[in-house]
RNA sequence: GCCCGGGUGGCGGAAUCGGUAGACGCAGCGGAUUCAAAAUCCGCCGCUGGUAACAGUGUGGGGGUUCGAGUCCCCCCCCGGGCACCA
């Protein structure tokens, strides 16, 4: 054994052993229980980033652990490879998206495999091969025909520095997720995936996943957001024909107490209104106009018109205004709401403003049972609670919330007027972008069959892949080998589509192709049942809502296809918090920020300064680590430096895998130490010579106590891995344990044996986050031996003797050593007896005295 | 506004079921080694008082339950994230 920790030598030997041996294959005919493990696959950016190294050293750590606790475990990689990115590479440096992908693809994953994952490198795939998106393609015209998927002309929103359409789910903040720019309003034909069919299930199935963190279900039961209501009518007459204004209401027990309707401003009935009404034409552009940016319509000012026209109160018959509400959604429901301003507090403020009456319908018994409340103005005295009753509401006068909805919704069922309904949030997931770098949606547009999905044996539609986009909108349009084809349907000539899908699309799948990824007869093979579902997914929480929702909707739509037969993809998820480092800058004159990288900056006299020119720099604080901030740290930097294992070490120690974990050099300097530390130790016991590991028997006090501390080790390291996924605490037990190991002292044969069983131990559970040392000082220690993970002896964890802590009033005093086997009573009279107690006691007797066996003893005096 | 997280030393964090607060690591301080430095090893390290033994105090603030509260309950403050006129 060599006496220096030289990890870049033995790292590459390592890898070069676990290429040959192929020790990560996995196959589906093997008797040990499966463990699908999978960590969300990278966009092939340029570079591997910290947000990768933590992501994936996660997954490993959980993959090599169920590995040596006897699982047989898939992990793969691949490839999220469609996207902008890579047009905008192309568009500044003119080679093809595919070029720029396939190269960056060659460098990450070298990047990877220098980290040592235990990665099944034969099931890689990339999304942007056609022998993947080929059966996305399949699985397109399946559910075209089926109507899962449809054509609508769509007000969608159109990114205007990405030329392209955004998924309501892509704008934030009336912005666009990626490009950042302002989100305008256009209408297109576009290609949707009726995903609000699945609202229900997507909902409910989420109480069928307890292995998922609450807060994600939470986000995603807010996203599909569930209104359960009255869908009704109020009836009028335009032109002297009978029409209809449907409105949808959560509070139809406030039905009695209507005094006004609002419709959006792109409600039908609104534009009507305006033909001959010019200034509530203007309102209405004014409200279409402000309506763009989300975020704004959030904090604006209620506004509002009255039309002029009058519909009749379904249930009293009364004649009701109809106002345009700049406050009123079109997508949401019919784009008409009944105004209730008593009890609810957007049409008061509305009310209010123009002053429009205001009927009290509800009231809630206050102290004493009295009626509270009947006051004129005051909107928050007249409470929006679903607790009180009807007041002022004839025949409903009385009832409480659910009874008054239910006559209500009876009485306008009977008047063919209205139901009860459940809305959603949720809307149909508008798939068409106007990009190249994409997968081609297959759709032929012949003049007399109109949308012709592509034959099955006439897929894939490949994508040209030696195309430069120039940046003026998608390169496909003008590219007419792609454009012109024939109809699958007449044979007449065609024009193909030249949209493509939302990548959110390719990695809504993936999961279930690298069960199969070289099947070439179908989506998927009796493979893909094999290993799903997921047994752990890994992943960003920026992923809480959209691709975690769209993979499971996929999920369900490959099981009506028969390809699958769970119902969700993911059994339990790990949302890896971000990687975050402090972040320096200077200001210029004129306000300017530039941005210095933490590595170009130290600390001089408690003074941050530029290394370069040794002045000083502002600090700038704590964030995520992106190219914008200048505050990345490059991975391969690092391990070049002290090699993968100090990398995976610091990532997995500094922090719990949920949360955010702050960037420090001189914490990666620590687990560095750490790792010699350890081989150190090694060294020198193996000079002394390897011999058997103890098993247990008669053992000196020293070694008896220290093995006492190797079980629990064991214990506490499985623990935490496994139930607790929390691996910082166990690096620390194990760091606790090498520290007490050196304090052991003792060259006799019996000593050297806990030695030897300690540190082989410690090897294997340090294992999954450090795999290259571990194996490294395993095969030291126990030459030709694999890896196994170590048995916990119930015998080494017997104490004889316990030391308990003695409180006098809950205050710690001294502490006490009894016999494990100790009574209550025994124990009692020890503590009692106690220096500690007699002093406080001073002859009194204690008015009251606690025991909680093996902790402490509480004597209230 | 609503819904989730969270607030513990100089710093990252630990305390898993109400039972010794501050594990482990970083930084710092003292010492050994060295011509010197790096590396390494040993020791100290919440705050206040005290040479010390020790005492008091301490988990955002206030109250409560309990023999005992970082942990449970009520009120308030602050930070982070998500949703945001969803009828």
């Amino acid at each position: 054994m060599q006496e220096k920790y030289t990890p870049a030598d033995l790292e590459h030997a390592a890898q070069a052993h676990w290429k040959t041996s192929q020790t990560f294959r996995a196959q589906e005919d093997d008797a040990r229980p499966k463990y699908y493990c999978l960590s969300m696959f990278p966009y092939p950016s340029g570079k591997l980033h910290m947000g990768h190294v933590r992501n994936y050293t996660i997954g490993d750590v959980l993959a090599r652990y169920h590995t040596l606790r006897g699982f047989n475990v898939m992990q793969p990689m691949g490839w999220d490879a469609f996207g902008l990115p890579a047009e905008n590479a192309a568009i500044a440096n003119g080679v093809p998206p595919a070029a720029w992908t396939y190269a960056n693809i060659d460098h990450m994953r070298t990047q990877l495999q220098a980290l040592g994952f235990a990665v099944d490198w034969s099931r890689e795939l990339a999304t942007c091969k056609p022998d993947y998106y080929r059966w996305e393609q399949w699985l397109f015209t399946r559910l075209f025909e089926k109507g899962v998927i449809y054509k609508k002309l769509a007000s969608v929103n159109w990114d205007p520095v990405d030329q392209t359409v955004l998924a309501n789910e892509q704008v934030i903040d009336g912005r666009g997720w990626r490009s950042g720019a302002l989100v305008e309003k256009r209408d297109i034909p576009m290609y949707f995936f009726r995903i609000t069919q699945y609202a229900d299930e997507l909902l409910t199935g989420l109480d069928s996943l307890p292995g998922w963190p609450e807060r994600v279900k939470t986000m995603q039961a807010n996203w599909i957001g569930k209104s359960v209501g009255v869908r009704f009518a109020f009836p009028y007459q335009l032109d002297g024909k009978d029409e209809q204004l449907w409105v949808f209401t959560t509070r139809a027990d406030t039905i009695m107490g209507v005094t006004f309707c609002a419709v959006a401003a792109e409600h039908p009935l609104a534009t009507r209104a305006a033909q001959n009404n010019p200034a509530l034409a203007a309102f209405i552009a004014e409200c279409k106009q402000g309506s763009v940016a989300e975020a704004d319509m959030a904090t604006m000012e209620k506004k509002g018109m009255d039309t002029g026209l009058t519909v009749t109160h379904p249930l009293t018959g009364e004649s009701i205004p109809v106002w345009v509400g700049n406050y009123v959604l079109m997508s949401y429901g019919d784009g008409a709401v009944m105004a209730v301003p008593a009890h609810d507090e957007r049409d008061f403020g509305f009310a209010q403003k123009y002053s429009l009456p205001i009927k009290q319908v509800v009231a809630e018994k206050g102290e004493g049972g009295r009626e509270k409340g009947f006051s004129t103005d005051a909107w928050d005295e007249w409470y929006a609670s679903k607790t009180g009753y009807c007041v002022n509401s004839g025949k409903y006068d009385g009832l409480d919330y659910a009874a008054a909805v239910d006559a209500i919704a009876t009485d306008l069922a009977a008047l063919n007027l209205g139901e009860k309904k459940t809305q959603f949030r949720l809307r149909d997931w508008g798939i068409s972008r106007q990009r190249y770098w994409g997968c081609p949606i297959p759709i032929v547009h012949c003049a007399t069959c109109g949308d012709v999905p592509v034959p099955a044996d006439q897929l894939p539609v490949v994508l040209p892949e030696d195309v430069v986009p120039d940046g003026s909108g998608n390169p496909l349009n003008k590219l007419a080998s792609f454009i012109h084809c024939e109809c699958p349907t007449c044979g007449g000539p065609a024009r193909r589509e030249t949209d493509t899908m939302d990548t959110f699309v390719e990695s809504s799948w993936y999961y279930a192709r690298y069960a199969c990824p070289d099947y070439d007869g179908g989506m998927l093979d009796e493979r893909a049942n094999h290993w799903l579902p997921v047994d752990q997914y890994v992943g960003g929480i920026e992923h809480a809502i959209l691709h975690l929702l769209y993979a499971r909707f996929f999920h369900k739509l490959m099981r009506d296809e028969g390809l699958v037969t769970s119902d969700e993809p993911f059994q339990n998820l790990l949302t890896q918090g971000m990687v975050v480092a402090d972040t320096f800058y200077r200001e210029s004159a004129e306000g300017k920020k530039t941005w210095f990288n933490p590595a170009d900056v130290e600390l001089r006299e408690g003074v941050a300064v530029l290394k370069s020119d040794g002045q000083p720099v502002i600090v700038g604080g704590t964030e995520k680590m992106s190219k914008s901030k200048n505050n990345g740290v490059d991975p391969q930097a690092l391990i070049d430096l002290y090699g993968a294992d100090t990398a995976r070490l610091f990532t997995m120690f500094a922090a719990p895998p949920e949360q955010s974990l702050e960037w420090s050099d001189a914490g990666v300097e620590g687990a560095h130490r750490f790792l010699r530390r350890l081989w150190k130790q090694a060294y020198e016991h193996v000079q002394g010579g390897v011999v058997a590991a103890c098993t247990g028997g008669d053992l000196p006090e020293a070694a008896k106590t220290l093995r006492r501390q190797l079980h629990q080790t064991i214990q506490k390291v499985s623990d935490d891995i496994e139930r607790r996924k929390q691996f910082n605490t166990a690096i620390a037990a194990v760091m606790e344990l090498m520290n007490a190991l050196a304090r052991l002292e003792g060259d006799d044969t019996a000593t050297r044996s806990v030695r030897q069983e300690t540190l082989e131990a410690a090897a294997v559970m340090l294992a999954p986050m450090v795999p290259h040392i571990a194996e490294a000082l395993y095969t030291e220690l126990k030459p030709g031996a694999s890896l196994a993970w170590p048995v916990v002896d119930a015998a080494a964890l017997v104490q004889d003797e316990i030391e308990l802590v003695v409180q006098v009033n809950g205050k710690l005093r001294g502490q006490i050593c009894v016999a494990a086997t100790a009574t209550r009573e025994v124990i009692e009279a020890i503590a009692l007896e106690s220096e500690a107690v007699q002093k406080y006691l001073q002859g009194q007797s204690p008015k009251k005295v606690v025991v909680v066996p093996g902790r402490l003893v509480n004597i209230v005096i």
